[in-house]
DNA sequence: GCGTACGTTTGCAACGCTGCAAAGCGTGAA
DNA sequence: TTCACGCTTTGCAGCGTTGCAAACGTACGC
């Protein structure tokens, strides 16, 4: 048996709209009714109906986190900060993952936003924000990628200073042959060929070669591919003196193949990773990288998509921001001490 | 301006019905309609109204995954199956998280589940079974946790009898002091207890005492846990051979500790973990672990949810079942050989 | 030529809720 | 006593979609 305001305001011998109005905290209703209205409501366990409230209000107060996958630890704990922020605004998250595919993210940008939910958080990978915002239906913004060329808002943080950063610490540790692992010349996002250049800003402001035979690309971020990756790496030149990578997995990876190839990390090979996932504060050694201000980063999107879903209504739609996010260099024992170990 | 079937029907110059006839596929439609009304929805970019359509229908297509936290890796790992799965069946899926608090988790299974999901997939943390029973308003599938009483359906591995193989593998190697972290007390789901359980059986029937001083309780299943429960294991018990943690992530940051101070992983101290994440794969040694059947229990899960949904209608609702998944042991390096290693 | 049957199209109503605007009611001022 | 005002309650309609059942049209068999 479904309940509904109906069989509430039955009960409490009101009419409906009344039921309707003590369910919303409507100010004008007499204690007394309200009373008895909530005993009824109560009683009868009545649930409003989303669907048709929906349908009414225009609103669903649950927004779409848009991510390649939910698995890898950095979007899970973008994931969880977005629910958890989401909530204190009284949304509800609908996580949904493309696996990287151009055409399920299409599909996921147009389709859940159709309009069932009230905005959309994008993390954008195979497919160039230029053509999301064709499909976009209803208020969107980009996570962490390449300028947009303003056509949509994103945040990030400044991936070329970060990468720079991350560089200029290995030079200044007297690393002079620094690899670098996480190239993705086959997406479109765009977010590893910022961080190239940094990494060659970093290289040639220390009077240093950038050379493309240390640039390893990888399919995807995970730590498979930075293992794959430092393989070859080593191959190509074996003096290496550290590594840098594009994301914390990829650093863990090349980390485990590091010590298996007998190189001490950081005493003859150091490693920086990108991202501060926890896993990289409990590997051995742990892991130097590029911290970006997550909780900042969903505070700021969330902020900007209530702006957008607010602002729908009203006249000449404003301009796309760039938003910019800080980012912290985490100095671990990757590329300084070691730990002293029996054996 | 939005687009409905009326706008779509007006320019395809048909009724709203036939319009709604085409979006929906409906056999009947000579093909010459099909194709001006289809024509009709692509230049207009026609999107059905989700609100109006489950209002309508009464289903949403929807579910929703509750977990304690999305970011533990394992909880991850099982959201990005779920939707995978889910979307073989059509279903996308609401993910949610408690935060391990039991208000939370009962607003969850309430609200969400309320009418604007089908069903809901929820790993119970801090509220028994008993009480889910009472505030689920529709079909409920519960994941990994003690048996339930038949109160709910709920789907699992065998927790005792992986525990004791876990056990069983240490004391073949020769262990004879095995410590257990992992227990929780404070919490409502039983799982802990079940893994206590066949840790004791195991060393019951290895003629081993059951020495509940070496049971370390933990407040959560994280690293940072794992990490002071073996520093106190360590204190109790400084001739401890070998350490079964309830959880990877116990483990890894038992082992990040054992290594800081000193003890050799396997040679001095042998580490078991327990739910096979993608990091215990990786890290250093690989971790031996219960590796669960993660997407078998997902896929059962959702066969008994989507069963659950059908059935509502009918008549008598079946009893409860206890699903019973597959787990394999498998055996790495933090239990067997060492890499050989420079330095 | 007519009735039947089937393929195709349609109008009506309702899913449960809330915006709107007006009606009902009680109180204090004139 | 009457009027105006504000608090409270109400009815109506419609959000966009689809179930239902009837209407329409055409082709076929008798």
């Amino acid at each position: 048996m479904v309940v509904g305001l109906r069989e509430v305001a039955e009960r409490a011998g009101v009419s409906v709209r009344t039921a309707s109005n003590v369910a919303n905290d409507f100010p004008h209703v007499a204690p007394e009714t309200r009373r008895r209205v909530q005993a009824a409501i109560e009683e009868l366990k009545y649930r409003p109906n989303t669907a048709a409230r929906q349908l009414r209000r225009g609103r669903t107060e649950v927004i779409s986190l848009v991510v390649p996958e939910i698995s890898s630890p950095y979007f899970s704990e973008l994931a969880a900060i977005t629910v958890r922020v989401a909530a204190e605004r009284g949304w509800t998250v609908h996580i949904d993952q493309t696996d990287g595919d151009a055409d399920q993210e299409r599909r996921m940008i147009l389709g859940p936003a159709g309009r069932s939910v009230d905005g959309v958080l994008c993390s954008p990978w195979a497919v160039s924000p230029a053509e999301l915002v064709e499909l976009a239906a209803g208020p969107v913004v980009l996570l962490g990628e390449r300028e947009t060329d303003g056509v949509l808002d994103h945040v990030a943080i400044d991936n070329v200073r970060a990468s720079r950063e991350a560089t200029l610490h290995l030079l200044a540790r007297g690393d002079r042959v620094i690899g670098a692992i996480g190239a993705q010349p086959h997406l479109q996002n765009g977010t590893a060929e910022l961080r190239v250049e940094g990494y060659r800003q970093a290289l040639e402001s220390a009077g240093l070669p950038f050379r493309t035979d240390l640039v390893m690309p990888v399919r995807s971020l995970h730590r498979p591919d930075g293992a794959a990756a430092v393989t070859r790496l080593l191959e190509v030149e074996p003096r290496v003196d550290a590594v840098f990578c594009f994301s914390d997995e990829l650093a863990l990876g090349a980390l485990r193949t590091l010590l298996e190839q007998g190189r001490r990390v950081p005493q003859d090979v150091a490693v920086v990773g990108f991202d501060d996932i926890e896993d990289g504060r409990y590997s051995t050694p742990t892991l130097t990288t590029i911290a970006p201000d997550k909780t900042q980063i969903v505070r700021v999107a969330l902020d900007r998509l209530a702006a957008r879903i607010a602002g729908q209504t009203g006249s000449g739609a404003e301009a796309p921001l760039d938003l910019v996010v800080p980012h912290r260099l985490l100095i671990r024992e990757s590329t300084t001490s070691v730990r002293t170990r029996k054996g």
